[in-house]
DNA sequence: GCAAGGTC
């Protein structure tokens, strides 16, 4: 009998004839020069093999001529337009040995890779060999690595082709090209046809399923970075120097309520302890804990970790171990599986690592004891295992040695043991404030030995006993900033459109270099990092279609999501591929008539970025120093600059940043508030009786000015945002009710409002709020320093608030985003809702990614009522008309809030703060109240801070705006 | 001149 075996490429191919022939192979050339025949006998099926390949896929999908032409149909057209599939012109000479190998064979058995795109792949063989030999049989060899076992297992127990996946591949092909081919042409030739620039250059402006949510990332992330605005904050930070093996240690503790965005509030904290001489030990802990071990390697995290750690973009870490796969060396490095089988062979690849003179005596200690089997994750393709070495490889170099230690370290350290290491925690009480250090030492270092891209320090930290007391070498106020998000690296990029399911592993990395050769998408060198930023174009076209506004945006994952879902009902056979077409088509066809109807808007968009690009670079923009010159202004409470190169621990003129409330008082920056100056700091200076240094003791307990301001140790944002850290002199003026100046603040919460200003009483009494407008828009003005220029159409182009969407509720208010964080369809999807939360709230319900109803008239609901909303969709069914928690299908009990919960649903569970069962962590009667309730935290014996202000969000008493918990909904974040 | 997915 004579078996055909059609492999998926050619190195696999002379893979598996060497080990089914065991090296007594003839070679036949054929007329492709990358393809060989290879002929033997495979005496345990007592048959004459010959193993040959194709490239991939063998056919290609085109229009007829009279559609192929630009200017030969509408567009719209090719919704319906017949598409043949044939045999490409270059594929011809793989055809023609088929044929010829095909007509003498009985069997044809397919080698493609076991994936969706191999069942198809596979289809495409049949359909050319049975041209030669109508009647051959057909068996296809399941294998998911290029081993021994597993390929002579494969020859000896074929299976059947699976039709339904090959049609899945076969739907997604017709749709992408239909989609593709009539949304490129529309808007390349519109644009071409309308705007100068586009028929100067007659560049394609191409439309891909995938290109444009990936361009859709890239964007979002871009003015995300753009409408940030950086908030200072405040903390309290305590020190001990005590001794340690015959050397002084400095102890740092951390403050349990982390960092406060209210100066007052932490000053009065502050003096608050400053009553207290002495801190208590309140208790020592000392627990056992590991350091995980890492996850099986998938291909998405081969290329993020290739591009943090070993610095290569994703495609070249990608092309490098398809290389070292098709020499053997690793097993098929397109996987998206983190979990091994449990047959799985480590016993024999570990041992084949035991000769490299780097990790070989790890890899014999595993052998001797020391393995462990990895650690299981959640995903499985069930084609093929983790990425992990098959052979040893003594003799690379360069990025393929530095690709391959990483995914042979990483399989070694996966099958070790967990590093282990014993930690103490000591937690502290001053005043009633409480504090905590912790130390650690590392007692197994077990796979850290082999994996160096991790690291666990120890930290030593002295003994202390329960209930000692003990004076604090320092106490002091320390200022920080939050810091803007990054643009996305491609790291992040791939991290992303692996999560929305954008492209698979093997076509990430090429659709993010699509966007850039289409100068959607600028590189950029930030250090030694790279970074994604839209182009004027990429924006403008992603604007102008959300201004359209689509049932389901263009540029968002949602669209993509649901084609791979539809995939996956065919695979499944729940669906048939024609039907699957049919519904896809008809849905795109209606998105097409609307884009063409109101492309209008596009072209506005992407004359409004690259004309206004060209506007400022003629008229003598500032060519993106962006809006923050100012730096160094007042802001009216004595604050002073916001430099952070200074540091008052080394600045011996301390008077230039002092806070100054007091009427002509000198700033101070002492680190220690008992006169007890740190070791190495500048004698006192001047004469001032309130400064605490020179009190002899401790401050006064209602002083302002006795306290240390640290400049900050958490850096600045990388945005242009400065310019809202200085107030104009009219700013300085604006006083409240009671007629202090009003403190101007920003907010900060992740919602509509975020980064908007507004003016505040400074002492919080008499509830006096504003929102200063005016600021708001100026901040937003100018040329902005991130925007790149387009194909040299010129500078930079502002992005105005206009630009960033926003949504009403029922209510009038500014809707809140939010992001689905619950397993499902909708996972990662955003939607917009109420501020007020769901209890609180009108029920407003919108999906961004669709566009915003109607305003429907505000419903008082009654409590019996609130799980449902009229216009929200239930995550787990999406059905309309009720909550998940209310969710006829099985929902979910009520929380009272989403943040904090302990993972499980039920308040049976434990309090994450407290450990104890029956209620969750945000209504933890024992827990110190952290942000939301942290002026309500400071004693009342000075009457000013209670919680007895309105939210500035629902206009509620009893809570802070600040208190994201109190509108969250459930399920999101 | 168009897509996404294979591979060379």
């Amino acid at each position: 009998m004579r078996v055909l075996c059609v492999a998926e490429k050619p190195s696999i191919a002379r893979s598996i004839s060497q080990i089914l022939s065991g090296g007594r192979v003839e070679t036949r050339p054929t007329q492709n020069k990358f393809i060989k025949n290879f002929d033997f006998d495979y005496a345990q099926t007592n048959s004459a093999f010959t193993v040959t390949a194709v490239a991939g896929h063998l056919l290609a999908h085109d229009f007829p001529d009279a559609y192929k032409q630009w200017s030969s149909c509408d567009p719209f057209t090719l919704f319906d337009a017949p598409i043949h599939a044939m045999v490409p012109a270059g594929n011809k000479s793989i055809e023609r040995n088929l044929l010829n190998e095909a007509r003498t064979a009985n069997t044809l058995m397919i080698w493609t890779d076991c994936d969706r795109e191999g069942e198809n792949i596979g289809w495409e063989i049949i359909s050319v060999c049975r041209k030669a030999r109508p009647n051959i049989v057909v068996k296809r060899a399941r294998f998911s690595a290029i081993i021994p076992q597993q390929i002579h297992r494969a020859a000896q127990h074929p299976v059947e082709l699976d039709k339904a996946q090959a049609d899945a591949v076969e739907a997604r092909i017709l749709l992408d090209l239909r989609i593709g081919a009539a949304f490129t042409r529309m808007q390349t030739l519109t644009l071409q046809n309308r705007l100068p620039q586009f028929r100067e250059k007659r560049d394609v402006v191409s439309y891909g399923p995938c290109q444009f949510p990936t361009l859709g990332f890239v964007v979002s992330r871009y003015n995300q970075v753009k409408s940030f605005t950086p908030e200072d904050f405040w903390y309290i930070f305590l020190s001990l120097e005590r001794e340690l093996d015959g050397e002084m240690k400095k102890v740092e503790f951390t403050w349990r309520r982390g960092h406060l965005f209210e100066e007052d509030v932490v000053i009065e904290i502050y003096e608050d302890i400053s009553e207290f001489p002495r801190a208590r030990v309140v208790k020592v802990t000392k627990k056992n804990v590991k350091k995980w071990k890492p996850l099986p390697l998938t291909t998405v995290e081969l290329q993020k970790a290739g591009s943090r750690l070993l610095k290569l973009t994703p495609k070249k870490v990608l092309d490098i171990a398809e290389k070292l796969y098709q020499q053997g060396f690793l097993s098929y490095p397109r996987t998206e599986t983190d979990q091994y089988d449990p047959q799985f062979d480590f016993a024999n690849l570990i041992g084949k690592q035991t000769v490299d003179p780097a990790w070989g005596r790890f890899a014999q200690g595993l052998q001797e004891g020391g393995f462990t089997s990895p650690r299981k994750g959640k995903n499985n393709d069930k084609a093929h295992p983790p990425i992990h070495p098959t052979a040893h490889a003594g003799n690379l170099a360069g990025d393929e040695k530095k690709v391959y230690d990483f995914i042979t370290r990483r399989f070694l350290a996966s099958c070790s043991k967990d590093a282990e290491g014993s930690e103490t925690v000591v937690e502290v009480e001053y005043g009633e404030e409480q504090f905590y250090a912790t130390g650690l030492i590392v007692l197994q270092r077990n796979y850290l030995d082999v994996y160096p891209y991790e690291k666990w320090t120890a930290k030593e930290i002295p003994d202390f006993r329960e209930n000692e007391e003990f004076e604090p070498t320092t106490c002091e106020i320390k200022q920080g900033q939050t810091t803007s998000p990054s643009l996305l690296t491609e790291a992040d990029l791939v991290a992303l459109m692996n999560k929305n399911g954008i492209g698979t592993d093997a076509t990430i990395a090429q659709h993010i270099q699509t966007i850039i050769d289409r100068e959607y998408v600028i590189e950029r060198m930030d250090g030694t990092t790279k970074h994604l930023l839209p182009s004027t174009l990429g924006i403008g076209l992603v604007e102008g279609y959300n201004e359209i506004g689509f049932d389901r945006s263009l540029s968002k994952p949602q669209l993509r999501r649901e084609a791979s879902s539809f995939i996956v009902q065919v695979c499944q056979g729940e669906k048939s591929k024609d039907q699957m077409l049919m519904e896809s088509i008809e849905q795109y066809r209606e998105m097409y008539v609307i884009a063409r109807r109101e492309f209008e808007k596009v072209i506005s968009s992407v004359r409004r970025y690259i004309e206004g690009n060209r506007t400022q670079n003629t008229t003598g923009g500032n060519g993106g120093q962006g809006p923050g010159d100012g730096r160094g202004g007042n802001d009216g409470r004595g604050r002073g600059t916001n430099n952070r190169n200074d540091n008052n621990d080394n600045a011996p003129d301390n008077g230039s940043r002092g806070r100054g409330r007091g009427a002509g008082r000198q700033a101070t920056a002492p680190s220690s508030r008992r006169g007890r100056p740190p070791p190495g700091s500048p004698p006192p200076e001047g004469n001032d009786e309130d400064h605490p240094r020179n009190r002899g003791g401790r401050a006064a307990p209602h002083s302002r000015t006795g306290v240390a301001i640290s400049q900050p140790d958490v850096l600045a944002s990388r945005s242009s945002s400065s310019a809202q850290n200085v107030l104009a002199s009219s700013d300085r003026l604006r006083k409240c009710k009671c007629g202090a100046p009003a403190s101007r603040r920003t907010v900060t919460q992740t919602c509509a409002r975020q980064g908007r200003l507004f003016y505040e009483c400074s002492t919080n009494k008499c509830g006096f709020f504003e929102w200063i407008e005016d600021e708001d828009s100026r901040k937003n003005d100018g040329p902005s320093p991130l925007v790149p220029a387009k194909r040299a159409f010129g500078a930079e182009q502002p992005i105005t608030t206009s630009n960033i969407l926003t949504r009403q509720c029922r209510c009038k208010e500014d809707a809140v985003q939010r992001t689905v964080t619950k397993d499902g369809i909708n996972k990662g999807r955003i939607f917009w809702t109420c501020v007020k939360g769901r209890d609180e709230g009108c029920g407003f319900f919108e999906w961004e990614d669709e566009p915003s109803k109607p305003a429907q008239p505000m419903t008082i609901r009654t409590a019996s009522q609130n799980n449902a909303s009229s216009s929200g969709r239930c995550f787990k069914c999406d059905q309309e008309g009720h909550w998940a928690s209310a969710c006829p299908t099985g929902g979910m009990p009520n929380r009272p809030k989403s943040h904090g919960a302990s993972k499980s649903d039920t308040p049976a569970a434990a309090c994450f703060k407290c450990g104890k069962p029956g209620h969750y962590s945000n209504v933890c009667p024992t827990a110190i109240p952290l942000r939301p309730d942290s002026r309500a935290a400071v004693p009342k014996k000075r009457g000013g801070t209670t919680s007895n202000d309105e939210c500035l969000r629902c206009g509620q008493v009893g809570h802070y705006s600040s208190g994201m918990d109190f509108h969250a909904l459930p399920q999101a974040s």
